[in-house]
DNA sequence: GATTCATAACGGTGTCCAGTGTTAAAAACT
DNA sequence: AGTTTTTAACACTGGACACCGTTATGAATC
């Protein structure tokens, strides 16, 4: 049983490889990775372009060498590739909390995004979000209402923030929003980014009940800035890749844990 | 996605003829049309099917209607596809008006959207809009900031409408404001839609300076709300396809009327 | 200047999919 | 019922485009 998942297109997967060879060794010159994957110089030096251009990489003569993890990390096309199957069980689980005719609040990550999804079989529904390819998605879906959030567009999230979108954000009520982080310390989920905390904390503010939604590789990473304290969050769901330990603490300082298994493989 | 040249692929183009018939005559029937443009009678329904998801014909049995020109006139994907010569000379012109630092609001038309396809190359901008399309476009210019004004979505329009909207904006000021209508009557730009009327005041009173954009067709044309008295606008601008005597009537009745020749017809 | 590496340009190859027709079943009308 | 119209299902096809290699040109380093 070789590749498991999705095998989409065919330089994609390529790329990918390449690009845990790099993150793995730090460097590597052109003519290895050629020689590696058996194709052409050429070849190569167009699929470092492809990552350059990801930001994952950067190119000098001679090779290449990897990029500090924290630039690309919040990338959302790097985000939506990594975690899938966890996201789609947390996204999944996420769901069955959305009941007809509710206002649901989705922040701008890839989880809210697997959730929104999810959300057209749940019509009618309203749907407030900030987040540039959920509003695309859900403005395709006939029975959903949409509100959508503005502000200062920011191109590595392809969300919108600032102070204008915490204002619109302040003028609205949810039943329901649905958050993630990048990291949850110290009774604490944490982001690493500045100007995204204060969109996270109007969301929940504006919103009757407030979830978080977690994969477990967030239980072991860290992030500078607190968004908000565990026990803000009425539930707080993770899959159930976490170690039992982690779970165990994290059971202790949410009000409402939910732990989501896997789903099986299916052939979306 | 969008193809400036106007000839496109195979069956839109068959489609635009379909639909010019049934607007011109009234009605048909299917076997008449697949008579007509020497294809089967399946591919007729498939494209009547199309034109009817779009809100220009109705299908009953037997043939096709037409439908109430009023009910289908204020679609986006129906606007894209009229006037375009005339849209493109005015935006055109409108860019000219535009210098880099400056933050310009374009609110949810066609036009604005030409104009917006030019503006790429005025970096650095800043860009206001309420208007989906025009979001998705500016997303991928790096050179420009982009600021995106939320509300609820209007599917017809694919924008974004309503109080939050109106809100958003009134927090904010522009140097330049480029606003479209779809008449011009009695000294009043005129527009059909209530619930657009408000966004558009909100965004004029919220410039410093607001341009009118026409094509010739809104002069002959009457609608019901009235947005704003032509003197409310620092510039009007239109295509020179207009009747001489309805520009000496607009020249009397603005403060700076700017008439726009057609550009030569471009392969873009 | 020589060498090595990177990019540009061109052409070949395969895949994918929109577009269409045919046939069959379903639905609507008389 | 019978007839006509509409939809559903399947297979075919051509063109578009992604992908890759080869060769040629350009840039950077020594």
């Amino acid at each position: 049983m070789i590749d498991g998942g999705g095998t989409r297109p065919g330089p994609a997967r390529r790329q990918e490889a390449i690009a845990e060879q790099i993150l793995a060794r730090g460097d590597i010159t052109a003519g290895e990775l050629a020689e590696l994957f058996q194709v052409s110089l050429m070849t190569i030096h167009r699929d470092l372009s492809a990552l350059e251009r990801q930001g994952l990489v950067r190119k000098l003569r001679g090779g290449v060498t990897a990029q500090p993890s924290s630039v690309f990390e919040s990338d959302v096309s790097f985000r939506e590739r990594s975690m899938r199957a966890e996201k789609e069980a947390v996204a999944a689980r996420a769901a069955e909390l959305v009941e007809p005719g509710m206002a649901v609040m989705l922040d701008d990550s890839t989880t809210s995004l697997a959730l929104a999804r999810r959300l057209e079989a749940l019509a009618p529904l309203t749907v407030v979000t900030n987040f540039l390819t959920t509003i695309e998605l859900v403005a395709g879906m006939p029975g959903i209402r949409l509100i959508a959030l503005g502000g200062d567009y920011d191109a590595p999230h392809n969300s919108f923030l600032g102070v204008s979108c915490t204002d619109a954000i302040a003028a609205l009520q949810a039943d329901l929003c649905f958050v993630s982080t990048s990291a949850v310390t110290g009774g604490h989920a944490c982001h690493q980014e500045q100007h995204i905390v204060p969109v996270k904390r109007a969301m929940l503010a504006s919103a009757t009940r407030g979830v978080l939604l977690l994969d477990h590789t967030k239980l072991t990473r860290t992030a500078l800035y607190r968004v908000a304290r565990l026990e803000t969050f009425d539930r707080v769901i993770v899959d159930a890749g976490a170690a039992p330990e982690a779970l165990r603490e994290l059971d202790q300082l949410t009000r409402s844990l939910d732990v989501a298994a896997l789903l099986p493989p299916e052939a979306s």
